[in-house]
This record gives structure tokens, C-alpha cells and sequence, in this order.
DNA sequence: AGGGAAACCCGAACGC
DNA sequence: TGCGTTCGGGTTTCCC
């Protein structure tokens, strides 16, 4: 399920390529065929084979979760969403199941989106922020510092977790690295964001950014049966371990649900603060 | 404004 | 073993 580290691992080594094969950046898409019409959210169907075609990557970066391929005239995007992801296969290779999209590149190989829940998009635009104009900053963003984090908690009322989570408030965070930064920087989940002090926040902020790296660093989680070849998931401090002890202090985690969402933490590490505390 | 829920999906995990 | 049911997860949309 790919959240920040994960989409940004695909995006280096669609870039950069892998011991056995070289990326796909100057690359020329001749052909394109969409095995599930649905996984294109815009434009239509004969524009989108129209405009696609012919096109070469020019440059492959990432906004929040999602991919931005430059092409020579416009922008073609991916969001992954739960399940989906990009695969690098030599043109002649069977379509395999729950392809959704395939572009054949010159050189013989062929780009495949694949998404076994079909929840993934993508989208062929002249302007990326068509697509992503609404997202909050990037967390790794060296313009971004821990004093606009706060002023920005300070804003709101939300509870953390459904506030981190807000694509439109910090860009990148899912369920999995925001349940670990909060653990990591001992803030109850359910915190008020307007109540989260200037160090608290430094903590949070400092915290996002070292998980988010540190995701980075393993190759990103492999979890479920979707993308492989991280080994994040093994590192994980609360996500996924109900009732397994706390890496830091040995208590039991529990698991809860907020806004939806299910959501480990720990109760001695992370106590909530409430009003007038 | 913000919380809750449903919808979109399908494989895995669970219960019997 | 095999069947039916429940769950999860990112985002959008709708309702309160």
C-alpha cells in the first residue's frame, strides 16, 4: 500500500533503473493500451491514445502520493492508491493480471500499471496541478520547517491523525507512517492539533520527516500481497502490532479506530492531552 | 468546519 | 475442505 517512502522508491528506480536494467527516462512510448478504461480518470480515451503516443519521458518526480512523468508536451500522472503499481517487463511478456494500463516503450520494454483493486488513476494533463493543485507542502521539503508546521496545527482543531492524514494539510502521509510518527514523537493520536506546543510540534515535524526517511532508506514496506522488495514493515514500532510490547517502554500496543481509520499507538508513551491539561 | 459513513474494489483472513 | 462473511485501505462525496 503506498504511501510516500514507497511511491518514491518506484520513482528512483523507474529513474534510475536497477542492477539488471536501465531506467526509462528518454524512452518513447509508441503504443498504448488500456486493458481497464476506468484506471483513466481524464482525458477521454482516443485523446488520451492520441496525445500519448509518440511522447518520450523526459523526467519522472513524485507530489505527495502522487507520480509525475514529464513528457515532451504535458504531464502524465499515477496515484497507486492501495494496490496499484508500476512494473517494468519486456514488451513480449503475457499481460499479466490486473494490468490496467500498458505503455510499450522503443527499446522493447513496457511500462504496466498494475492494480489488483482497481482503485489506482491516472491522469494525461498540461499541468501537473490540475491534478495535484490542492495538496498541502511536502513534508521532506527543505523549504519546509518546523515553525510553518505549527502555525499551520495551530489552525485547527482537528484531531492529529485525520489532520495528518488530509492530503490538503501535509502531502504523502497514509495510515501506516502516520501512526509511526505520531508514536514516535509521543503524541496521543486523538491530540487536538491547536493543543500540540511549539516543542511538541518540532518533535511531530522532526518525527514525520525521520520515519518518512527512514522508510526511504529500506525501500519502502512490503505488506500485503502488493508492492515487494522493501523491508520497512519490519521496523515498524506500532503499525500492525496490537498487543505486542512497545518497542520504547515495553507496554502493550492497542489498536483503535479514528476517523475510519485503524490506529496503533501506545497508551504510556502517547497519553492524550485534553483541554486545560 | 469537522465528524461520520458510504462508495469504490478484491484478496486475505476468519468463522463455521 | 469448502463455503459465506468480514476486513482493510486512499480518496471522494454526501450528510449531519
Amino acid at each position: 500500500m503506498p504511501e510516500l517512502p514507497e511511491i518514491e522508491t518506484i520513482r528512483r528506480f523507474l529513474t534510475a533503473g536497477s542492477d539488471e536494467q536501465p531506467g526509462i527516462l528518454g524512452e518513447r512510448i509508441t503504443q498504448a493500451d488500456l486493458i481497464w478504461p476506468g484506471s483513466l480518470a481524464a482525458p477521454a480515451q482516443e485523446e488520451f491514445f492520441r496525445r500519448i503516443t509518440g511522447q518520450c519521458i523526459l523526467e519522472i518526480t513524485r507530489r505527495g502520493k502522487y507520480l509525475v512523468f514529464k513528457l515532451d508536451d504535458g504531464y502524465l500522472l499515477f496515484h497507486l492508491r492501495m494496490s496499484g503499481d508500476l512494473i517494468l517487463e519486456p514488451s513480449e511478456a503475457e499481460i499479466a493480471p490486473h494490468h490496467r494500463l500498458v505503455l510499450y516503450l522503443a527499446g522493447g520494454r513496457r511500462l504496466a500499471f498494475n492494480d489488483t483493486r482497481k482503485f489506482g488513476r491516472s491522469w494525461l494533463v498540461s499541468d501537473p496541478r490540475q491534478v495535484t493543485g490542492k495538496l498541502g507542502p511536502e513534508p521532506l521539503d527543505p523549504d519546509f520547517d518546523a515553525r510553518q508546521f505549527y502555525d499551520n496545527l495551530q489552525r485547527s482543531r482537528r484531531q492529529l491523525k485525520p489532520l495528518l492524514m488530509d492530503q490538503t494539510f501535509l502531502a504523502g502521509l497514509g495510515n501506516i507512517y502516520t501512526d509511526e510518527a505520531l508514536h514516535r514523537a509521543r503524541l496521543h493520536p486523538l491530540t487536538p492539533a491547536h493543543l500540540v506546543s511549539t516543542g511538541q510540534a518540532e518533535a511531530l515535524f522532526t518525527a514525520i520527516r525521520q520515519t518518512l526517511e527512514d522508510g526511504i532508506r529500506h525501500n519502502g514496506s512490503s505488506i500485503d500481497w502488493v508492492y515487494r522488495g522493501g523491508d520497512f514493515q519490519n521496523y515498524f514500532r506500532v503499525y500492525g502490532r496490537k498487543g505486542q510490547p512497545c518497542p520504547v517502554c515495553g507496554t502493550n500496543i492497542e489498536k483503535m479506530v479514528v476517523g475510519q481509520r485503524g490506529t496503533h499507538f501506545c497508551p504510556a508513551c502517547q497519553p492524550l492531552k485534553t483541554e486545560g491539561m
